[in-house]
DNA sequence: GTCTATATTATGATAGAC
DNA sequence: GTCTATCATAATATAGAC
């Protein structure tokens, strides 16, 4: 036995943090070329096979990474949600509580997606035929329920809304808006970016429509020089 | 040359209005197969193996009535478009004219959308790959515009919405809205038939906030008893 | 961890007999 | 118009050598 090291079996794995970095590079470049794939060829259009390809690799070696192709999907599916999470609450958090922090959130949730479109298409529409994603890639997508929740009830506070809107009907109408003008943009518009075109600025009229569905019970104060008080 | 008839050369095919007659209805049946096999599937899960599989045929079969799988998808789009805008029509026709018309001809553009969901997901979204519609297939999906924009028109008219209406941009905002609504409902909730869950009551709510987007130039006139003139 | 080789399955499409 | 036979391609996935 060597005297060197405690380790009393199997050849010593030298640096083991090293090697796992290395894997988890190689993780993290299989999801990078899985959403080019996506991007180019549509959600459907991915293949463990076209991804080797890619990656420089033959596919049985991306089994040690992703045990199937569904995990791979699944993969993609949280890594998205979760991404999109990050940034919807990046620009909530740098505007104005209220009204302007959940349309902060819609923007950065529109943006996202028109950037991330093979993602945004796994995530918000599910169109792989045998695919359901597992139960802990839900997480980040129940918790931007709760995001845009606190945004709504700050603004029922603020006097910007009326108490309806701190509901989670509110939150679909929300998501309703979002997608309806992707999908249009994406399916229409394919190479446009966010902002342009026909259908991305028609999110702005929708959501500028909320306080007329929940209008605020006293009259709206204007948001500059508020009644001195 | 013969004494009977005009045609000069080749055999003459007896009865040829039967004859395209059975074949019009074996291209129905391989048509309902097919959206059969989308709605149970996914869009991306059809296939000329699997209609040649309930047809109780053999592939090549199929060749005789569809030159590609691409033809299939592409008389699918079709057929689901001129579907959509009859039954659009029709809704608007029954409806007084106006915002009331509008209002019915989304209602039965929803109906359609989540009683053919298949079709509805290739007609709307654009799921597959390779697949771009022919410009013929295009045709009534402009013209679905065209109904919707005279409906507006009439709204506009009657003094219900205001002139900026009258344009296209409405149009994209119904449908803009239109497919957020039913995009949630089957991505979430993809057993629930219209009107049921969550989402596809939202559309009402998002349709009454035309007014408010468009507001009438005059003060609005209830809808009964309109003033005696 | 990567490779080669292979099993298995499925697909779209064509040729040619009947 | 349908069949059998076949081509060509591609996919997921596993076994086992290195």
């Amino acid at each position: 036995m060597a005297t060197s090291s405690t380790r009393p079996t199997s050849a010593a794995p030298p640096r083991p943090d090293r090697r796992s970095r290395r894997r988890q590079e190689t993780i993290d470049e299989i999801i990078e070329i899985a959403q080019d794939v996506m991007a180019e060829r549509g959600v459907n259009g991915l293949s463990l096979s076209e991804v080797a390809r890619r990656l420089g690799v033959q596919p049985p070696a991306l089994y040690k990474y992703f045990d199937s192709l569904a995990a791979l999907y699944d993969e993609l599916f949280l890594r998205g949600h979760t991404e999109h999470l990050d940034q919807v609450r990046e620009a909530m958090r740098t505007a104005p509580p209220g009204l302007a922090a959940v349309r902060a959130g819609l923007d950065a949730s529109a943006r996202w997606a028109m950037g991330s479109r093979g993602v945004a298409q796994l995530a918000f529409w599910r169109p792989v035929p045998g695919f359901e994603p597992s139960p802990a890639a839900f997480v980040p997508s129940q918790e931007m329920v709760k995001v845009f929740r606190a945004g709504f009830s700050d603004a029922v506070a603020g006097g910007e809304l009326g108490p309806g809107a701190d509901s989670d009907e509110a939150c679909w109408l929300l998501s309703a808006m979002l997608i309806g003008a992707i999908s249009q943009a994406m399916a229409n518009e394919p190479d446009l970016p966010f902002g342009e075109g026909r259908f991305t600025p028609l999110l702005a009229t929708l959501f500028d429509t909320f306080p007329t569905i929940y209008p605020p019970p006293k009259p709206r104060r204007s948001a500059r020089r508020p009644p001195a008080d």
